[in-house]
DNA sequence: GTAAAATAATACGTAACACAAACTAATGTC
DNA sequence: GACATTAGTTTGTGTTACGTATTATTTTAC
């Protein structure tokens, strides 16, 4: 019977908590002076050196915002556009070292935020959250097509 | 046991979820033709009619940045600003009727998706997930009251 | 082997959004 | 009435995103 008010109530909470923990991914780049886009793809560049085109794929944006992207990050020194020799069209973009330590450092704040988040939760509570988060069915298999190249 | 690689697992998990829900409540926004911004701020005006302040402060946006976000709904004819005669500095800001009806589509389609969403999960997953969240504490119910400058 | 199609990345133009600072107008206070 | 405060807008800058066009390099077709 409360079907109908409980599900509402979990739209409402879902909305709610995953508003939250992006302001937490915000503020935790927004405090290593990077935006949130910039961190997302940081974080994408930690395990990698993709392609322009598979970066732009990984983190949902058109190839043109990719490149703008990755341009202002190159000046600030944190990522390098190493061209690839089988096809010299082609760029990998790598963390330079300064990167690869921004990129620890954002995820390990980010870490700290959700954990200091999940604090009131018992374990069992973590638990739950966790498999039931995890069980929540994945909308776009087909879209992280492993770049293998 | 093993604290540490579930604590890190729950990170993973919940950044994703949250990714996931937002995708969600973007497309269901662009589905509608306004940007998740605009939705948020359609939403928000279902209930009450905010001054501009409230209206910022309810977002977490600048007053600027509320103000140009009005600015463009009121252009497509989804809001209105109505004077106050109490305090003729002020405004509210108020939902026209293709504005209610566009915000209760994109609120109901947000539902649906989640609706989806959750489609996998048991009834008891659903309770422990909404209880979880629900408990994950509200950091700025009143912390950041006004940014005032 | 060369011409045509496909692909990778970039450049350019446009627009939404966000912020900060300066500005206007109306309230309040003394 | 002078003065600070408040509400909202305006202006300027920067980031992000998209679409389109362009350039350079494959790849394919003939």
């Amino acid at each position: 019977m409360t079907n109908e008010a409980d599900a509402a109530a979990l739209v409402e909470v879902l909305t709610r908590a995953s508003a939250r923990i992006q302001r937490a991914l915000d503020r935790s780049a927004a405090e290593h002076g990077v935006s949130p886009t910039q961190a997302r793809m940081l974080s994408a560049l930690r395990d990698g050196a993709p392609t322009m085109n598979e970066l732009a794929g990984q983190l949902g944006l058109d190839k043109s915002s990719a490149s703008g992207l990755i341009d202002r990050a190159q000046v600030r020194g944190l990522v390098r556009r190493v061209p690839s020799q089988r096809d010299r069209r082609s760029v990998r973009v790598r963390l330079t070292g300064p990167g690869r330590e921004l990129a620890a450092e954002i995820d390990s704040l980010v870490a700290s935020e959700l954990a200091t988040m999940l604090e009131p939760l018992a374990t069992g509570q973590r638990s739950a959250l966790a498999s039931a988060l995890g069980q929540l069915s994945a909308p776009d298999q087909s879209a992280c097509a492993r770049p293998g190249s």
